[in-house]
RNA sequence: GGCGCCUUCGUCUAGCGGUCCAGGACACAGGGCUUUCAUCCCUGUAAUCACGGGUUCGAAUCCCGUAGGCGUCACCA
């Protein structure tokens, strides 16, 4: 089937909302994804709005850290505001509604008032489907605290409106307040934007995801040497599929191909080992150099392993994370060694020392030819050599690594 | 519990009434390549399309129920 990109939306803007109680883990992230790209494609603008209305709950730093991962990923915003700063705008709003009998006045705070026996109704954007409720399931609710500060619902409504936000696209945890939401818009005499409530991603668990998930946000994944092009991918394609079978795919390629359409309704599990997978494709088609600048960004202390980037087109295949890099490299010192292979050790010790020059084609024969003579095991080589059963193809390695580094490395291994 | 959303291999998904006794990817298993481990290549296991009723010549696809899962019922977002 042919596909084609999806016609643009005129005057897109979309926000992305986060509360600065805390890091966003995955889920939210990908929100802000969905939102960047749907803005991107559109031409519109991503709106970056920091919603501090609960005092009590505001983390110290967590902004920053919410900034740091938008621009980690890229995702660029194009406006930025943040709700404690305009707070003479909600308390004008919530006057107004009381002055039109909506809303009342309540110890201090103020409360809308549901009218009765209405039906409140909304098209989806994600699935194309009609929901609605009956508003004498809802309960008259707080817009504005006794402290001054307004609740979300109206913060979001009057600042969706004022920063004349085109699509709300949002976790579907908003669905059950979006008919407040509604409500709202309409006492204020203002249509209400598209909504989109994505379908959450939950962990392998098949709840709402968590610390208990382990990798719960984007900055921890980058600490275990996860690419943002993969994390980006994986994060793209768990509830979304542009068509086909494309799986690896890079950023303007998904603007060219977002649409809210392609989301699926149901709840995707974060399974970590196809983003393991993924990164390792990444690695895999980065250029060495390029690698060489990820590797460093993320453990510069490799920069003292002598000739270390002469080993990256050797471990690319071998990666998962960039993490993988180090024990690829670095040899295991503590490892211990039975007769045999301490006798190996010895003798390669002798025939590396004979070696006219060190290349890694004699290297490897005069490896192998000890080995044979021994009656040792290709597995016992790689404990010799490198303390691990296995690793990168030994004949390179130890020829980056140098005849001396290499000796003196198996007259260590004798001496334990 | 009320209200709402959801339901195709273990997981991510394709599928929009016939070409599907359901395709791809990850994971897993086996094989090839290979002086290790990987990469790469091939093969395989795995979904009676949650279940039960309809509609139709024909349903994974449409309709209605049921079950299960998830979400939400705060002066939190």
């Amino acid at each position: 089937m042919v596909r084609y990109s999806s016609p643009q939306v005129s005057h897109v803007r979309v926000r992305f909302p986060p509360s600065p109680t805390g890091i966003p883990h995955l889920g939210n992230t990908r929100t802000a994804l969905f939102n960047f790209l749907f803005a991107r494609h559109n031409n519109g603008k991503f709106i970056l709005r920091i919603e501090d209305t609960d005092r009590s709950r505001l983390v110290k730093g967590a902004e920053d850290k919410i900034k740091e991962i938008l621009n980690w990923l890229d995702l660029s915003w194009d406006e930025f505001y943040r709700q404690s700063e305009r707070l003479p705008l909600y308390k004008e709003k919530a006057n107004e509604l009381i002055k039109k009998g909506v809303a009342r006045k309540d110890e201090g705070a103020v409360r809308f008032i549901i009218p009765k026996g209405k039906k409140i109704s909304w098209e989806d954007a994600i699935g194309n489907k009609k929901i609605s409720f009956k508003s004498d399931d809802i309960e008259d609710f707080i817009i504005l605290k006794s402290d001054g500060y307004p609740t979300y619902h109206l913060a979001s409504v009057v600042d969706d409106s004022d920063m004349k936000i085109s699509h709300v696209i949002r976790g579907d945890e908003w669905i059950s307040s979006t008919p407040k939401h509604i409500l709202l818009y309409e006492a204020l005499g203002w249509q209400h934007p598209i909504f989109a409530h994505l379908p959450v991603i939950l962990g392998p668990d098949h709840t709402k995801l968590s610390k208990r998930h382990g990798a719960e946000s984007v900055l921890d994944l980058r600490d275990k040497g996860f690419l943002k092009e993969a994390i980006i991918n994986f994060m793209a394609l768990l509830g979304w599929n542009p068509g086909g079978d494309r799986e690896i795919m890079g950023i303007s390629e998904m603007i060219k191909l977002f649409d809210l359409q392609d989301i699926n309704t149901g709840s995707p599990i974060f399974d970590i080992k196809k983003l393991e997978w993924m990164n390792g494709e990444y690695i895999r088609k980065t250029q060495n150099s390029k690698l060489k600048s990820q590797i460093l960004e993320f453990d510069p202390k490799i920069a003292q392993i002598e000739k270390f980037e002469q080993y990256i087109p050797l471990a690319k295949t071998r990666m998962k994370t960039l993490a993988d890099f180090r024990v690829l490299v670095e040899n295991q010192k503590d490892a211990s060694l039975n007769e045999r292979q301490k006798k190996l050790a010895q003798e390669l010790v002798n025939a590396y020392r004979k070696l006219p020059e060190w290349k890694s084609a004699l290297i490897s024969t005069a490896t192998i030819g000890v080995r044979d003579q021994i009656g040792a095991s290709t597995q016992d080589v790689y404990a010799v050599l490198t303390g691990r059963p296995q690793g990168l193809p030994f004949e390179q390695k130890l020829e980056i690594q140098g005849q001396a580094g290499t000796i003196s490395w198996l007259e260590g291994v004798l001496k334990r």
